[in-house]
RNA sequence: GCGCCUGUAGCUCAAAUGGAUAGAGCAUCGGAUUUCUAAUCCGAGGGUUGUGGGUUCAACUCCCGCCAGGCGUACCA
């Protein structure tokens, strides 16, 4: 059990009381406070000095309560303190997880992005947060699939076919085609093949080149899937829509009855040419995705998807499903400056950095760690030139740093025959170690924030405070000297440290190095 | 017009159910290394949290108005 929910069980007996525990900021009032005396009417001071009169002394956890200002302020005792080494021992590189999941099945979609052009910096914010949610729900105890879809359908292809045919034929491209040097590559690689059919030649080769992108960043996916198979349900589904009488025709297309569910309008699911709208299959692809047996479905989309959610939520309702089981993550797109200026992207003008570029300029890691600090809904800004230049003071070094020096005093102790040792904890005791000891508590609560809030940035910001700390401690205390007992302890509480790092870092899919 | 998102230090971002003195990195300035990796540490300056109200013992956080920006509001995808 958790010290938080030992502190929970322990306050709930003593007084009768539930009690909501939160971490403090400040050391000057205790390890973790509750506010449960404001809940109650009456002066809350008075309140709180009640209620500490009820609570027995719990020595083995707790070394001192008190109430402040009507808080009641709780100081973990030193032996709870140690305990956490002993946690992290024993469970290894599973401290922190749980399974709270229970093997419950999700699927989740992320990148997505269209075939006809290369994957650019925001589909590498998606890649990284869809990644890190997966490791994280997986670490939770959940069964997690990640999925891309392949919108390789539509005018889009045509208009890529058309203007790759143009380059071939040494023209400039169509009216509104795609103008990236790419471009010129695939007619290049479609000549030398000479492809009959230049759409399905032109999908296919851009789908290796972005599934090598992620494969270079590190993303792998489990299932790519094809809108032109999803196609193949739409008939089906339009049937199931009709026999609920949930379809009509107007102005010779087909619309779905949306504003039943909550849509502000109903939706055309057929155009008049007789083709379907984008919406269509990607409901039939949702409602796919349930028949194939998943609990709960997370789609990581940009902004520019929000007109989707309400008809695709509504059909779902429409049809049985419950959209709650549904949950649609926006990831907000990425400004990117270059040369002070900001960047207006268009990948059909083949105006766009490509995710290649920035991997191969500033790496997988720091690029993953730009994304993954910031908040989903922040309309981040990407500076391109500051990305490169300061890529070395990136705070992702700060962490790996601390690993690997942990690693180096690691092999320095090994070399002098010293080793860990469990039964000298307790003379650990100084400000910087317990600072490190209370931390490394909050790591399983830090990673079920994330799981709970899908918000990936607690964990960077996290694992950069637990660096912090140990590079204080390294300046001031030895951990390898002539003590060997000493030694021995210090020793184990870096071992911890260096394991929670390791935990957090391949959270975030970045690599732990142990020599830099 | 309406809907979603955003606005915090010079810059990029944090702030764990509303909780106590709003924190980091970069940049600027000053210090630290015969000893386990200086990609480090210690310290200083820098804030009316866009703005005006409201709720509350307590507001960056919740509610309302306003300003600014992104996106959506297609028989495009």
């Amino acid at each position: 059990m958790r010290i938080k929910e030992k502190i929970n069980k322990w306050l709930n007996q003593s007084t009768g009381m539930s009690f909501y525990i939160a971490t403090t900021r400040n050391p000057a009032f205790g390890d973790y406070t509750t506010n449960i005396a404001f809940s109650i009417k009456g002066n809350p001071e008075d309140n709180a000095n009640k209620i500490l009169s009820n609570i027995d002394h719990n020595p083995d956890i707790v070394d001192k309560i008190e109430s402040k200002n009507g808080f009641i302020n709780i100081f973990l005792s030193k032996s709870a303190l140690l305990g956490v080494i002993d946690s992290v021992r024993i469970e290894g590189d599973q401290y922190g997880s749980y399974n709270k999941g229970k093997g419950k099945k999700i699927l989740l979609e992320f990148v997505s992005a269209n075939p006809t052009g290369l994957l650019v910096v925001p589909n590498g914010r998606a890649a990284s947060i869809g990644d890190c949610l997966q490791r994280v729900l997986s670490f939770m105890g959940y069964s997690v699939d990640k999925e891309f879809y392949i919108d390789d359908c539509g005018r889009q292809i045509k208009l890529l076919a058309q203007s790759i045919r143009a380059r071939i034929m040494g023209k400039d491209v169509p009216e509104g085609g795609y103008k990236g040097e790419y471009v010129n590559e695939l007619a290049k690689m479609a000549e030398s093949v000479k492809s009959d059919n230049l759409e399905e030649f032109a999908v296919a080769t851009m789908v290796s080149r972005q599934k090598k992108t992620l494969s270079d960043f590190g993303v792998e996916f489990n299932n790519w899937v094809r809108e032109s198979k999803i196609i193949e349900m739409c008939t089906e589904l339009i049937e199931d829509l009709r026999k609920k009488d949930l379809i009509y025709k107007k102005d010779e297309a087909l619309w779905f009855k949306a504003t039943l569910f909550g849509d502000d309008k109903d939706r055309v699911l057929i155009k008049r040419d007789g083709e379907y709208t984008y919406i269509t299959p990607d409901i039939a692809y949702h409602i796919n995705k349930f028949k194939r047996g998943y609990d709960t479905l997370i789609d990581i989309l940009g902004p520019d998807h929000l007109g989707h959610i309400p008809p695709l939520k509504g059909a779902l309702e429409a049809l049985g499903y419950s959209s709650k089981n549904l949950i649609i993550l926006i990831s907000q797109w990425v400004t990117t400056l270059e040369g002070g200026k900001k960047k207006r992207m268009s990948k059909r003008e083949g105006r766009f950095i490509a995710l290649d570029d920035i991997i191969s300029s500033i790496g997988k890691d720091v690029t993953k760690f730009i994304f993954l600090t910031r908040r989903r809904d922040s309309h981040l800004v990407f500076d391109m030139d500051a990305a490169k230049e300061e890529s070395k003071d990136n705070p992702v070094y700060y962490i790996q740093y601390a690993y690997a020096r942990m690693s180096s005093v690691e092999r320095v102790a090994k070399e002098r025959g010293i080793d860990t040792n469990y039964s000298k904890i307790h003379l650990l005791g100084n400000r910087e170690e317990l600072n490190l000891l209370k931390k490394l508590i909050h790591f399983p609560e830090i990673v079920e924030d994330v799981e709970k809030t899908l918000e990936p940035n607690h964990i960077p910001n996290y694992l950069s405070e637990l660096a912090s700390l140990f590079h204080t401690f390294y300046e001031m205390h030895r951990v390898v000297s002539n003590d060997i007992d000493l030694s021995g302890a210090r020793l184990a509480l870096t071992q911890a440290v260096k394991n929670v790092l390791g935990i957090g870092l391949s959270l975030l899919g970045i690599s732990a190095p142990e020599k830099m």
